[in-house]
DNA sequence: ACTAAAACAAGAGCAGTGCTCTCGTTCTTG
DNA sequence: CAAGAACGAGAGCACTGCTCTTGTTTTAGT
């Protein structure tokens, strides 16, 4: 009962990927909403009836194409942190990386930023298997907090007594000045928000206090509000040193954070 | 020489809007990428030919629809301001305010603001006469930032010596802890982002140096970041609380642009 | 008040779309 | 080797955006 199945399933699947390959190039040709399965079934010798073989509608193709995104992004993510870490880089440095690494690949792939964080295709919704992909990016940024909050190189919201509650040594408490400094107790998240990232930490399974995953969760979709801007057009004529902006915006979500 | 162009030019404004107000409705039942003229017509009782006599084309019906949809949105952000402002509320209160308002559109319309802050849809361009509009929001929570600092309630980054430039009464200068507290002076823009946000206050008029206008311009970003996030469906089965995640997530904003 | 010109609604028509069904053919597997 | 599944091809349906033509109505100039 030898399971080779061979030249079929083999042909099945360069065909699918020769099909997603198409719809990609024509994705980043004319954009999401003109994709069409038939310039996609005749670019590649094939009638369009045939296509429905490998793909059972045109969401489905997407759907295939939004999972391949995430895995992209998250891939350019992991290896961006990787690179930074195995340079020894600080978390800080770290962080950048991986933000740059984001931007990089969504100025790279734009149509594919837009399939996967901008405005989605009316009837259709996104399947539970693209939640996993879709964390996987965000997941390289937990895990530099993680790893910071265990070196107790994090501020955490709402800590009161020690600003810096992690694990490891602690971090000094700055004498208050005579005036107001309202940066250094941030307020921490109301309780229904800790009780949902709370949750979110134990599914990912990360060492991180609920206060700091709701400052990341924030950070997170911040970032996007930055790429979503420069990418969809919203900087035109206003922001020219894209490079530099969002560097120093970067650093700025490092700082809420709570990143050093 | 009456320039009374009677009944014709009326009815013509009249079909106009009839025109939109069903586009704006099978724009909210069936989202944007589905929206038909010939539905439209039909729903109209006229035919679809007739409808290029409004409207040349699908592309400008839609900026039509872009345009009045900044517009909404701008009305909604400046009512929100003038209730809030006379009110007598503080600066960080207007500003949740105005943040309030503009994700209560954005609920409200969700199509709407996906047509306006989603993926751009795929040859359109917007014409120049969207920018007013779009600014028109944006320059609600400028004009916050501009009367904290008039009143010396801002901090600006890179104001070493006087952290809070505002020409009216001095922000007390917090003496530095013996611990390194980042959180003190923040770091201004580099200086080609200044180079540009300086251009944008001279533009918009606005008495705002340029490294605040930089945080202003960030946190506006970031603000449809987490708008983005909620109404694209990113924050399903991560984030229940929404309401109270994105007021936690404001006043975080708000810090950043350096109210308070 | 009459006429030329502009604006208009309607219809036919074109090229394109997603998707379904049927028809032979080819490959896989018991 | 034969039953059955998978396959490519084609026709066809209902729909789309858009153009062109035709005849009517309203406006504007004399």
């Amino acid at each position: 009962m030898t399971k080779i199945q061979g030249a079929r399933e083999r042909a099945r699947g360069e065909i699918t990927t020769a099909i997603k390959d198409e719809a990609r190039r024509q994705l980043a040709a004319h954009g999401a909403a003109k994709l069409s399965l038939r310039a996609v079934a005749r670019e590649l010798g094939m009638v369009s009836s045939a296509l429905y073989r490998y793909f059972p509608n045109r969401d489905d193709l997407l759907t295939a194409l939004i999972t391949d995104s995430y895995d992209a992004l998250g891939a350019a993510a992991e290896a961006a942190l990787a690179h930074s870490a195995e340079q020894g880089d600080a978390h800080l440095a770290r962080w950048q990386a991986v933000c740059r690494a984001v931007r990089g690949w969504a100025l790279d792939h734009p149509h594919e930023y837009a399939l996967i964080y901008g405005s989605p295709v009316p009837g259709y919704a996104a399947p539970e298997t693209t939640t996993g992909p879709a964390a996987r990016a965000a997941l390289t940024l937990i895990t530099i907090a993680a790893d910071a909050y265990a070196a107790g190189a994090l501020r955490v919201p709402g800590a009161t007594e020690d600003r810096c509650a992690g694990p490891g040594a602690g971090f000094p408490a700055a004498s208050a000045g005579p005036g107001p400094d309202p940066s250094v107790p941030l307020p921490a998240a109301p309780a229904p928000v800790l009780v949902d990232t709370r949750d979110l930490t134990e599914r990912l399974d990360v060492a991180l206090p609920a206060a700091a995953m709701a400052q990341l969760a924030a950070v997170w979709a911040q970032l996007f509000g930055l790429l979503s801007f420069e990418l969809f057009g919203q900087f035109d004529g206003v922001i020219a040193a894209r490079d530099e902006f969002f560097d120093h915006a970067v650093v700025g979500l490092a700082r809420t954070a709570g990143l050093v």
